[in-house]
Formats: structure tokens, C-alpha cells, sequence
DNA sequence: CAGGCACATTAACACCGTTAACCGTACACG
DNA sequence: CGTGTACGGTTAACGGTGTTAATGTGCCTG
């Protein structure tokens, strides 16, 4: 078993590539039109190789869709090791919200079944859902200590405030500029932490 | 053959049967389980009549979302002549967006391309819509009559707000009561309104 | 009776997700 | 050395999808 060291490798190579080249079509394309054979021709493979990856296409689209929490919780960290000031971090987590879904569109969609994009599975079972749940009510906590339902409450606001935004501004980027709708974005977003006092 | 059986159906029978056809599938099943053949078995007939009534899944996924928007519009007319309080108006219209989303969810998924659900005809292009901001846009005036640019904005907002909670609210309806959604929505949208005085 | 018309069906094409069967190659072992 | 076997990958197939062309079928009219 000396070829072991390789294998991984390209096992990994392979199936990052599965990832990247779904990500790839449902960008150009919309999640609509990507297809296991479509993802095979483009590697160079045959359709029932991803399967070897993949249990299926649902199992495909959850993979990607907890690639894109565990991005956002990343970010999330990121931005929770540079600011201490609640307020302060509550409304850069808004902006990285809000670049991720217009940089990364089709992370986005597949988080949310979003455009067509359909992942099965529940998103709220989610590991790194739960993560960045967490670490927001951890925030919004920081500066309102008040009853965990209270918490609660605040976030489905503040999360809904800020999906419903990009929702909107991504399916209404033909008819309203997405310059204008960040500007809006920011500005409800800072009145939004700004009430938290 | 055996075609005598069959009752004689007129035009707007079958189309509305279509309709009606397609949503009940897609209320039990999920949009992505509505197929032409599916619709075609269930009102017993072959595929092929469907395209009779309507040149392919896209012309006929629009047609709903329209009902959908078309049905909107009656309510909130049915709201303004109800009310001629302006905060009474706009809080009761967010109301008739959260039983309607509710109650119709399949309806509120065509309309704006949510779980699975795709309809490739851009939701801007559709003149119920059109008219259904209009009414908003004229309530928010009503009482603050501002620039057309700043009214677009507050617009703009309140349909993020409250299309951020009802998305939310649907898919995570699992894992978080409906009723606690919606006195959250309510207590929000109340607020929002009284924002604008 | 022949023709045309309205309606509806069958058959086909090119895709899709998914799986079973197969095929060649390279390595392990008797 | 020969042989079996496990692995990486393929082809072929099944049932399903949207869509369209060709084909009936019954009825009314000239």
C-alpha cells in the first residue's frame, strides 16, 4: 500500500473539483441548470464517478451549502477578533453578510433555496448554521443582556432584515441598482444596531 | 375509443384545472415535483393538452405567480377601502402579506423563486407587481410625503422586512413555532410603521 | 360520400438522476 | 511465473422530465 500517500491527494483534487465546477454552472447558469452529467463532462468523468464522492445530488448541494456557513463563520471570527465594540461588530458581520451574498451568489441561493436552488435537507440542521446563529446572539447578548428569548427575538430580526434585503436587491439588480440598495442595506443595518442601545 | 366517457370541459375549465392542478402538487409535493405529465394524469388527460393552454412549464409557472400577485392586489384594495388611516392601512396590508404567505405558501414560493420553485421570467416584469408597489408606495406618501426617490427607499424596506421574516419564518417553521414568527412579524412591522411618523 | 375541422393521443427526442453490470489494469499471493 | 482479485473507471440501462411532430378520431358541413 505505498501509492496510500497519493490517493487522498487526488481523491480531494477530484472532489474539490465536483464543488467548484457545480458552483461554477449554478453561477453562470443557475443552480437550475446544473447536472450531475454536465459536473462529469467537465472533469473529464464519467456520471457515476461523483457518485463515488457523493451520495446523490442532494448529498452534493448540502456539501456545498455547509462550505458556504462555514465561509460565513469564518468571516464571522474574523471580524470578531479585529472589533470589540458590539455595535461595531454587529454591523460589520451586516456588511460581510451582504458581500458574501452578492460576491458569492450562488452560495447564497443554495444556503437559502433560493432562484431554484433546492437542497432538501433542512438548513437548520446545519452544524455551522448553528455556529453563526451563536455568534451573533452572543453579540447581540454583549450589549443587551437580557432573557435568552428576548435574544431570540432579536435575531430572527435582525437576520431578516438583512436576508430579506439581499434577497430583494439580488432579484431586483435589473430594475434597481445594486449601488443604491447597499446604500439602503448599510443604512437600515446601522439603524438597526443603533436601536439595539 | 373510450373518449365518449369523458364529459365535455370548456376552456377556462381545463385551464383553470391546470392551475389549480399544479398548485395542489406543489402545496403536498414541493414545486420541483410539479411536472406536465403529473398535471396532465391528474385532470386526465395527455401531457401534450397542456401546451394548449400554455406554451411551456415557464408561461404556466408565471400565470400562477401572477394569480398570486393579482389576488394580493384585491386585498390590499379590499385594506384601503376598508381603512383611511395610512398606518392602519400599511400595518394591516403587512398583515394580508402574512396570511397570504401562509395560507398560499406554494403561491408565495413561484412569486419570488423560494424552495425550488423557479420561474425564469424576471418577478419585476409582471404588472400586478407592479401595481401592488405602486399601492405601498402610495400609503408611505399618504403620510410622508417626501421625494419619489426617498419613498422607493422606505418602500424598499418595509418589502425586505416583511418578506425577510415571512422566508425566514416558512423554512425555519421546523424548528420555531409559526405563532412566535408571527408575533414577532407583527410587533416589527407595527414598529416599522410607527417609525414613520 | 368526401372533406375539413377540433380535439386528443401516441411516439419520439434529448435530457435528467441513479444504478447495475462490465472491463482493463495493476498488484498480491501461491 | 501464472492467477486471482481489488480498484478505478466505463457503458448501458431504467424511469422520469420538458417538448414537439405525427397520427388518429369523431363530428359537422358541403
Amino acid at each position: 500500500m505505498e501509492t496510500l500517500e497519493r490517493k487522498p491527494r487526488s481523491h480531494e483534487h477530484v472532489r474539490a473539483g465536483i464543488i467548484s465546477t457545480a458552483r461554477k454552472i449554478a453561477r453562470q447558469e443557475g443552480w437550475q441548470a446544473v447536472s450531475i452529467r454536465k459536473i462529469a463532462d467537465a472533469i473529464e468523468y464519467s456520471a457515476p464517478v461523483v457518485y463515488e464522492y457523493f451520495d446523490g445530488k442532494e448529498v452534493l448541494l448540502n456539501a456545498i451549502r455547509d462550505e458556504g456557513f462555514t465561509y460565513l463563520n469564518e468571516q464571522y471570527h474574523r471580524i470578531m477578533k479585529l472589533y470589540r465594540d458590539p455595535e461595531k461588530r454587529l454591523y460589520e458581520i451586516s456588511l460581510i453578510q451582504w458581500d458574501f451574498a452578492l460576491h458569492q451568489p450562488e452560495l447564497y441561493q443554495v444556503m437559502y433555496n433560493l432562484e431554484g436552488a433546492y437542497c432538501s435537507v433542512p438548513v437548520y440542521q446545519s452544524d455551522a448554521l448553528q455556529a453563526v446563529s451563536d455568534t451573533i446572539c452572543e453579540i447581540i447578548f454583549s450589549f443587551i443582556p437580557k432573557a435568552k428569548e428576548s435574544i431570540r427575538r432579536l435575531y430572527f430580526e435582525w437576520w431578516a432584515l438583512s436576508h430579506g434585503m439581499i434577497a430583494l436587491a439580488m432579484t431586483m439588480q435589473d430594475v434597481q441598482p445594486l449601488e443604491q440598495s447597499e446604500q439602503t442595506y448599510r443604512e437600515s443595518m446601522r439603524q438597526f444596531v443603533r436601536r439595539l442601545r
